[in-house]
Formats: structure tokens, C-alpha cells, sequence
DNA sequence: ACCTGAACACCGTTCAAGT
DNA sequence: ACCTGAACACCGTTCAAGT
């Protein structure tokens, strides 16, 4: 009898080729040969790579959360953005993957804390909606910075939502 | 006699390729096809396909250059992103491209540009480089937004810089 | 529910050789 | 200087069929 897999064994050994061999190493065919399973066997569990990739990608920013706690806007929206820094620099090529999820679509629960907690602070849809974006996108940008580098360009973007609100 | 081609003449059918077919479809086998030649003819050219696509987007980036005239530092900073926005909207999927190649460690003349401002305007070293990459990928980031998203989340960054000048 | 076998339509790149 | 012919080592995806 052979080996069966479900959906969730297909993310971890994902992530685990992700770990080992970067983002170049996640194809269909080499993951379904690392299963030891045909190519045709992952289009059971997924509709296709970006439905995979996209997986994989929530699978990482799950292992990021920290505990759930209410605070301060501002002190949720910092939350944000190191848990995002977290997930995206605890795993090779983490960042490029999420980013290129985001691009396609999927990936948008931190997006949507972001636009939350400033909506709490007091801004408009508006201001929430493209300050949120501009966060996100900075994060996503500056992940690869050293951490001084980071802190800096992070608070430009802050410094000019402060200015706002 | 068959045709030959050089260089640019490779270049400017990948331009076309790009306007009529977009990103997905500037592969090196189709390009050749394009052109009626043998796929290894284009590594006469290009080292490799990262090196054409540089080379398309050096192109692109050209092409929207304006005419070069003495500004103030702010002002500089701010035609250098129109240009960049310019070329990033003037041909399909040339914001997908010339950001790849910037990942790449291409395309490098707008961030120049935007450090000399910076400095220009008083900035030491560190704020000037990291300034620059802020507003870089701003713009890269927020070039599908549109025109007031573009503006308020520029603004967002600008204010920032601003704050520290 | 999960997988095989086989195919289709592609990729980037290298290399010896030709003109 | 520019190109061919041929190969190598890959891709994602579909589909009928098997257990």
C-alpha cells in the first residue's frame, strides 16, 4: 500500500523545501518527486501552483501570530508589521513568496489589521485604506534592510500617518 | 541572404513583444521565434535573459526621460518619480518589469537621481540612501493605484523626508 | 479520496559548428 | 559578427482511468 497524503501534508513538506531549497525549488513537479508522487496527484489537493503557493504563504504568516491581545492602535499597527517582518524572514525566501502571493490576490489578513487598527485611530476609509497599503508595501519592501535601515524607512511611513491623524 | 540583427534591433522587438503581448510572453525561445531565428542566436546578444529584460528596462526608463534643466532638490525628487511613474505606465506590464529587474540589481538610475536630491537638499548619507529606496519602491509599489491613492500615499513618505529636512 | 500514465505545450541554456 | 542544429534538463497542466 502506498503512501497517501492530504492537502496540509503537501503545505508542510512545502515549507520544508522552501527551508531547504528556496522559492526556485517549489515547483509541482519537483515537490510531487520529492512525495514520491506523479505531478498529476497535487492538482487533487490544489487548483493549481498559485493555489498552492498561496497555502503555503498563510501557512507562514499563521506560524508568525503572536497571541491576540488589545491595544493601543498604534501599538497594533507596529504588532503588524513585526509579526509581518517575523513571518517573512523566518523562512528562506519567505518574503519574496508572500510578497508575490499578495501581488496575486491572497495574503491580505495583515493588510486588514492594518486598515482596522487605523480606522480605530480615527482615520477616514480613505487615509485607513492607502495608509495600510503604503505600510504593507514598505514592510514587504524593507524586509531585506538591515535594522536600523528598517526602523528608518518604517518611520518615514509613520511619521507621515502621525502627521495626519 | 537571411536577416541578422543586432542588439538593439533584438531590444526594440521585446519592446513590441511586451506592448502586444506583455511580461509572460518575453520568453528567449519566442523572441527568437519572433524573429525568425534559432533561440541560442539571442546568447550572441545577451549573456542570458536576465540581461535582455535589464536591457529592456534601461530602454523603457530611457524613453521617459525628459529634458534634463536645474531644479530645486524637491522638485527633482518630484519629476524624477512622474518620469519613473511615466515609463512604468507607458507600456504594459513595464512596472512588473522594470521592478524585477531592479530586484534584480539593475535599473539603478532613478534611485541615483533621488539620493543626489536627497543630499542636495541637506541630507546626510544615510537618510539621502534610505530616503531614496522609500520613495523607489513607493512608486514601484503604488503605480496601479490611482491617481489620489498615487498622491496621498506619496505624500505619506514625502512628509516624512520632509520632517527630517 | 487520492493517485497513475501519458501526453501537450512550453521553458532557459550550452556547445560545436557553419558563414 | 551572427547564426544553426541538436541536445539537456527542466516547467505547469489536462485527462481518462485506476483503487
Amino acid at each position: 500500500m502506498k503512501v497517501r497524503y492530504r492537502r496540509t501534508d503537501v503545505v508542510a513538506h512545502a515549507v520544508d523545501t522552501l527551508d531547504a531549497h528556496g522559492l526556485a525549488a517549489l515547483s509541482m513537479r519537483r515537490l510531487a518527486a520529492d512525495l514520491g508522487v506523479q505531478p498529476a496527484a497535487l492538482y487533487h489537493h490544489f487548483t493549481d501552483k498559485q493555489a498552492l503557493l498561496s497555502a503555503v504563504a498563510e501557512e507562514l504568516l499563521d506560524r508568525g501570530r503572536r497571541a491576540t491581545e488589545v491595544v493601543p492602535w498604534d501599538a497594533e499597527l507596529h504588532l503588524v508589521c513585526v509579526e509581518l517582518r517575523d513571518a517573512m524572514t523566518a523562512h528562506r525566501d519567505a518574503a519574496a513568496l508572500i510578497a508575490a502571493v499578495y501581488d496575486a490576490g491572497g495574503a491580505r489578513e495583515p493588510e486588514r489589521r492594518m486598515t482596522d487598527a487605523l480606522l480605530r485611530g480615527g482615520a477616514d476609509d480613505e487615509l485607513a485604506r492607502v495608509g495600510a497599503r503604503t505600510l504593507l508595501r514598505h514592510v514587504f519592501a524593507a524586509v531585506g534592510d538591515d535594522p536600523e535601515a528598517f526602523a528608518l524607512g518604517l518611520s518615514l511611513v509613520l511619521d507621515g500617518l502621525r502627521a495626519r491623524l
